[in-house]
DNA sequence: TGAAATGTTGGGGCG
DNA sequence: ACGCCCCAACATTTC
C-alpha cells in the first residue's frame, strides 16, 4: 500500500537535464521528495516509435542523467497512463509535473493523462521547457497560423523574444527511490553493435551538451555564416541531438549566443545561427497547427504527384551507392555517425525526391531511424520543404546538382574523401564526377567503376528533366 | 538555403 | 583605324 510520505513525480521526457528545467524547479519548490521518472512509451507513439539511432542516444542520456541524480531515476516501459496509475497505487503521490511535448500523439496522450490524474485528486502541472515560444501563443492578426517562415520569424516569434533567462539546477533535492525496470530492460540497444562508430563521435549528456555549446561559440560561431555551408569544416553547432532530447534548452542557447555576440562582436554570425533556432521553432509551430505534417502534403496538389516506387533505388540511396560522391558521402556519414551535415542533408534529400522521384516519406522514414537527432517536427517539416510540398517550401524546380554542389562546398574534397576512402586518391578535378576521369587517372587512383565504386545510377540531365515534367503535371492542379 | 538557358557587355584578335 | 567575331564574365529569366 501507499507509503506515508507524499512524493512529487517529475516525469522526464524530452528534457533530460537538471538545469533550466521548469518541471524540476516547480517540484523543488514543493519541498517534498521527488520521484524522477522516465517512461519509454512505445504503445502510444504509433508510426513514430523512436528510431534505432535515437534509442542508442536515449540509452546513454538516461544513463548519464541517472548517474547525476545518484541512481534515483525510475525507468518504466509501456503505456504511460497505466504506469503512472500503477505508481499511484504504490506511493502517495501529491503531484505530477512535466515539460510539454508537441508531437500530436504526445499531446493526445498527455491531455488524457492530465484529466485522469486530476480526477484522482493529483495536482498536475505542465510547463514549457523546449521552445522559445509555444505555438498556441503565436498567430497572425486574422487569428490564423503563419505559413511562411520569414513573417513568422520576424513578426510572430520576435514579439516573444527575448525568452526568459535560463535557471540553474535546483539544489538540495531529496530524491525518492522507486524501481520498476532496469535501463537494460528498456532494450534500447540493438543486438548487433552497429553503434560502435557512432559512439566514437558522440557523448550524450547534459554536461557534454554544455561543452559542445561552448566550443561552438569559440570555434564555429566566428565563421558561422559562410562556414556552415562547408561539410568538411566544423562550423555548425551539432547541438541538434542534445536539443532534441532536451539536454540543452533553447533558452540556454539563446542567451549564451546573445552574450557571445556581444562579447565577441559577432552580431551577423550570431543572427544567422539564431535564425536556425527560428527554423526549429517554425517546424514545431507547423506540426502543432498542422498535425498531419508528417503524413500529408501541405500542398494538396502534391497528392497527385507521379512518384515512382523503386525499392532498389531507395536502397542504393540508403547505402550510399548512388555513384554521386557527395550524396554517397552524406548517406555514409549518416550511417556511420547518426548525423549528417545540414547542407548535405539538402543535397541527399533533393537527390532522392527529385532525381530519383521517390516519395519524401521514404526519406523521412530513413532519417527517422538513422539520425541521432531525429525529431518529428524538424524531420517532417524539412522533408516537405525539400520536396516542395510544404506550405513555405523550396520551389519544386530548385533541384540540386550534386556535382556542382560538391565542387562548390567540398572543393578540396576533404568531406568526400573522409567517407568514401575508395575515391581518396582521385585528383580534386574528378573527385565529384569520377566517371568523367580518363582511364589512366582512374587506374592510378585505384578506382574501378562498378567494381569498387558505382557509376551514376541516373543521369543528372535527364532525371532533372523528368522531375520538371512531373512537376508540370501537378502545377496547374487546383486545391 | 539552385541550375540552366538566355541575354548583355566589353576586351582582344584579326582581317 | 575600323568592323566583325569570339567568348568570357556577368546579369536576367525561366524552370
Amino acid at each position: 500500500m501507499a507509503s506515508d510520505q507524499p512524493v512529487v513525480i517529475v516525469w522526464f521526457r524530452q528534457d533530460l537535464r537538471l538545469t533550466d528545467n521548469p518541471a524540476l524547479i516547480a517540484a523543488a519548490k514543493d519541498r517534498q521528495k521527488i520521484l524522477p521518472l522516465y517512461i519509454l512509451d512505445d504503445e502510444n507513439s504509433g508510426q513514430w516509435k523512436m528510431g534505432a539511432a535515437s534509442r542508442w542516444w536515449l540509452h546513454n542520456s538516461l544513463s548519464d542523467l541517472n548517474r547525476r541524480i545518484d541512481g534515483h531515476l525510475c525507468l518504466a516501459k509501456g503505456d504511460a497512463l497505466s504506469i503512472l496509475e500503477d505508481i499511484l497505487r504504490q506511493k502517495k503521490v501529491s503531484a505530477v509535473y512535466w515539460n510539454r511535448c508537441y508531437e500530436p500523439w504526445c499531446i493526445k496522450r498527455d491531455t488524457k493523462i492530465k484529466s485522469t490524474l486530476t480526477d484522482h485528486g493529483i495536482r498536475v502541472k505542465s510547463f514549457n521547457g523546449s521552445l522559445l515560444c509555444e505555438p498556441h501563443l503565436i498567430s497572425k492578426k486574422d487569428d490564423t497560423p503563419y505559413k511562411v517562415f520569414t513573417p513568422f520569424y520576424q513578426k510572430g516569434l520576435s514579439e516573444h523574444l527575448p525568452p526568459p533567462l535560463p535557471k540553474p539546477a535546483p539544489t538540495q533535492l531529496k530524491w525518492c527511490k522507486h524501481t520498476i525496470v532496469s535501463l537494460k530492460a528498456l532494450n534500447l540497444l540493438p543486438d548487433i553493435k552497429w553503434y560502435q562508430s557512432i559512439k566514437k563521435i558522440w557523448t550524450p549528456g547534459e554536461q557534454e551538451a554544455q561543452k559542445y555549446l561552448n566550443s561552438f561559440l569559440q570555434q564555429g560561431l566566428p565563421d558561422y555564416k559562410k562556414g556552415r555551408d562547408y561539410p568538411a569544416k566544423e562550423s555548425t553547432s551539432r547541438l541538434s541531438p542534445y536539443l532534441h532530447f532536451g539536454e540543452l534548452s533553447p533558452f540556454q542557447i539563446w542567451h549564451t549566443v546573445q552574450k557571445s555576440m556581444f562579447v565577441q562582436r559577432l552580431e551577423t554570425q550570431g543572427a544567422h545561427f539564431l535564425r536556425e533556432l527560428g527554423w526549429r521553432e517554425f517546424s514545431y509551430y507547423l506540426l502543432y497547427h498542422f498535425p498531419d505534417l508528417p503524413k500529408k502534403n501541405m500542398q494538396p496538389k502534391f497528392n497527385h504527384f507521379p512518384w515512382r516506387d523503386n525499392k532498389r533505388a531507395i536502397i542504393r540511396w540508403q547505402k550510399g551507392q548512388t555513384g554521386y560522391p557527395v550524396v554517397d558521402a552524406g548517406m555514409r556519414e549518416l550511417w556511420q555517425t547518426g548525423y549528417m551535415h545540414n547542407r548535405v542533408r539538402m543535397i541527399t534529400a533533393s537527390f532522392l525526391v527529385k532525381n530519383l522521384l521517390q516519395h519524401w516519406h521514404h526519406g523521412e522514414k530513413w532519417f527517422w531511424d538513422t539520425l541521432v537527432d531525429a525529431d518529428l517536427a524538424n524531420n517532417s517539416a524539412s522533408w516537405q520543404w525539400v520536396a516542395g510540398s510544404g506550405a513555405d517550401a523550396a520551389p519544386y524546380f530548385r533541384i540540386f546538382n550534386p556535382v556542382t554542389q560538391g565542387q562548390k562546398f567540398d572543393t578540396q574534397g576533404n568531406y568526400v574523401r573522409r567517407y568514401i576512402p575508395e575515391l581518396a586518391a582521385l585528383p580534386d578535378k574528378y573527385l565529384h564526377c569520377p566517371w568523367t576521369a580518363p582511364e589512366d587517372v582512374l587506374k592510378s587512383s585505384g578506382v574501378i567503376l562498378d567494381d569498387n565504386y558505382p557509376s551514376p545510377m541516373v543521369d543528372l540531365k535527364t532525371s532533372r528533366e523528368s522531375a520538371l515534367s512531373a512537376f508540370a503535371k501537378i502545377k496547374t492542379d487546383s486545391v
